[in-house]
DNA sequence: CCTTGACACTCTCCAGAGGCGATTGCTAGC
DNA sequence: GCTAGCAATCGCCTCTGGAGAGTGTCAAGG
């Protein structure tokens, strides 16, 4: 209908228009007619004038009308061109940010989980809507100390301390015995050597030292450094994310049909899906929306996601977000999703840094 | 209307009335008339007939009209005479017995947490209702090994290895600073004197020694020996227990109210009463029914749990079970659940017997 | 050329009416 | 004590019509 080119960017009008509508459905949820939009105070026009303007931005793609005579709805595309250019952010209360801080580092013992967690149900609390943090990837991650113990068979328990006081413990099947002096030399062995060191070097050094007189404990020694990498310990929700506060998003009608609460919370426990979803914010910086049908999964067609990578020393450790209804208050939770991005990385940050100093400073 | 004493149990007659009534009604789900029940094969009656009968039943108590033109449905002191005097057991398949042993045992690798969660997934999937195992109490814990590491300030981490292979990890915060000789000593000490053995003698022993010299050691090892009780590791679902198969309750259109679901899934999320509740079947041995208003929680108004507590060395250690609508197959899930309890019983008594033997054998 | 008021049209929502089917309680008869 | 028949009751479904809301369009006015 209209030229493609300059049509992609409505006129200033039009854009108000637009925004004021997207606004309004927001806020109330119900279609939004020329007439309601008339009446809105920042606007001077005349119903018929805005159904004008309304019926360019349909063409445009931007709203839709359910059926003939309700007024309009933003489409994912409307919403898209909301949150791009149009949204006002509403920074973050203080008093919010300083409580969300205060949660987040009251448990930074050396515990990333419970911050993830912390973080979870912050986030979920804040938005009222489903707060979502992926379990920070490993970084920078030194030893701190490192215990075999044998079992039966040729089974041997590994316990491994890393960063301040993170305990992982994982069983290795070897391919020979070991007997307890052999254990008790290698892990000594570790320990005077490789404490307070990162486990990237260690794994290098070890590496290097295969062609030594140590070979076959090395493999062990090895695994054993391996075990950190693959943060997925035992009992615990497979390497996931942590969800909080799903209940919430049965408050939202646009979702209440049991069929789809159904789907959305089975693919929650599922994990897979969400899980790649997250994963495509790492790759960028910022917060990342991710608006119904773009994300490719159709569960999740009437959802909006919105994450935000968090770092540790300027490296993504991992993603965090909330899941809820597209219709969503943007503007509240654009900033709320980035400010706990931050502090989240601030808190792991604080964890890593302090407490216990090995032999030598930390790195360079 | 009825002499109460002998209409408490009602004719051989109504009885199986009653029966085939329920039975029916947890098929189809659909209150069942006269007619219907009067065409079953194995009542040979005239619905008129019928009728009385359930006049007389609805007199008692047992069935009610949801109102005046639509069949009888059983009232929960309906469903509790059925459950304890009228179901006829089916007991599961034993090609499903093995499949279910299979899955617990695979996993009895030293991880108590493990084989709940294999269990709410399994009880889950064979019932289709939601699985709930309470993590088991830690029972006949013998020690296995301890180290204790120093952290900044204050804090020591204590890692505990209990029975096979169990890890534990806690910080306490201590009143004075320990040099790390003095940890390294505490722990030799434990280690020396105590390996193999039952955590309750350790306390013991470490009680009476109280008089003696170490006595400023003796706070840091009761502390660290006190850990393994509490069996609530930090990051972890507080002690609690592991559900599964949530969303199968949304397939119950007794249940499909959205409201109804919400409040559900919150009480889940809350855990609280639902470990109250599970924990009344701790009292009792074999299986458990709370039958809708009977549990005392209005939110569980129109669901049944059936429990089971499970033993280790004929001491109870937790509970499992599933929930569901009250309306379920109670001949199908009552029989599950049992077999579930010894089986989740007997892969924990294997995990906690096979494997590394301490120095002394075991107990006397 | 844009804006505006007016008008006809369309569509949803709601309430009320009526028919259908299922089931019951009651009573009379076997 | 059982059964057949009958009237009565009630929920469910569909149909209908009116009210309300919003749209598109058109011609007039700035």
């Amino acid at each position: 209908m209209a030229t493609d080119l300059t049509a992609d960017l409505p006129s200033e009008r039009a854009r108000r228009i637009l925004r004021i509508l997207v606004e309004h459905y927001i806020r109330e949820g119900q279609p939004v007619g020329s007439r309601t939009l008339s009446r809105s105070a920042s606007l001077d026009l005349s119903p018929a004038t805005i159904r004008n303007v309304m019926a360019d931005l349909e063409d445009l793609g931007f709203i839709a009308a359910p059926h003939t005579s309700a007024g309009r709805v933003p489409t994912a595309k409307g919403y898209r061109f909301f949150v791009d250019t149009l949204v006002r952010l509403q920074p973050m209360a203080q008093p919010d940010v300083l409580r969300l801080q205060n949660q987040l580092e009251d448990r930074f013992r050396g515990d990333a989980k419970a911050i993830a967690s912390a973080a979870s149900s912050a986030l979920s609390s804040l938005t009222s809507l489903a707060g979502v943090v992926t379990i920070p990837r490993p970084h920078h991650t030194t030893l701190r100390h490192i215990e075999f113990l044998p079992l039966s068979g040729r089974r041997v328990l590994v316990i491994l301390v890393v960063n301040d006081a993170e305990v992982q413990n994982r069983i290795l099947d070897m391919e020979r015995d070991y007997s307890d002096d052999e254990l008790r030399r290698a892990a000594n062995f570790l320990n005077d050597r490789f404490t307070g060191r990162n486990l990237d070097e260690v794994r290098t050094q070890l590496l290097a030292d295969l062609d030594g007189t140590r070979e076959f404990m090395n493999r062990l020694m090895l695994d054993s450094i391996a075990i950190a990498d693959h943060n997925q310990q035992p009992g615990l929700e497979g390497s996931g994310y942590v969800l909080s506060g799903e209940t919430k998003l049965m408050n939202f009608q646009e979702l209440s049909g049991v069929e789809k609460i159904k789907q959305l919370f089975q693919a929650f426990g599922e994990q897979r899906e969400i899980l790649t979803l997250l994963d495509r914010s790492v790759a960028a910086q910022g917060v990342q929306i991710f608006i119904g049908e773009e994300s490719g999964y159709r569960i999740l067609d009437e959802c909006t996601i919105v994450a935000a990578p968090y770092t540790v020393d300027d490296q993504i450790v991992g993603v965090l977000g909330v899941i809820g209804p597209t219709r969503m208050a943007y503007e509240r939770v654009i900033p709320i999703v980035d400010v706990t991005a931050r502090l989240v990385g601030a808190a792991l940050n604080a964890g890593a840094a302090s407490g216990w100093s090995p032999g030598l400073n930390s790195d360079s």
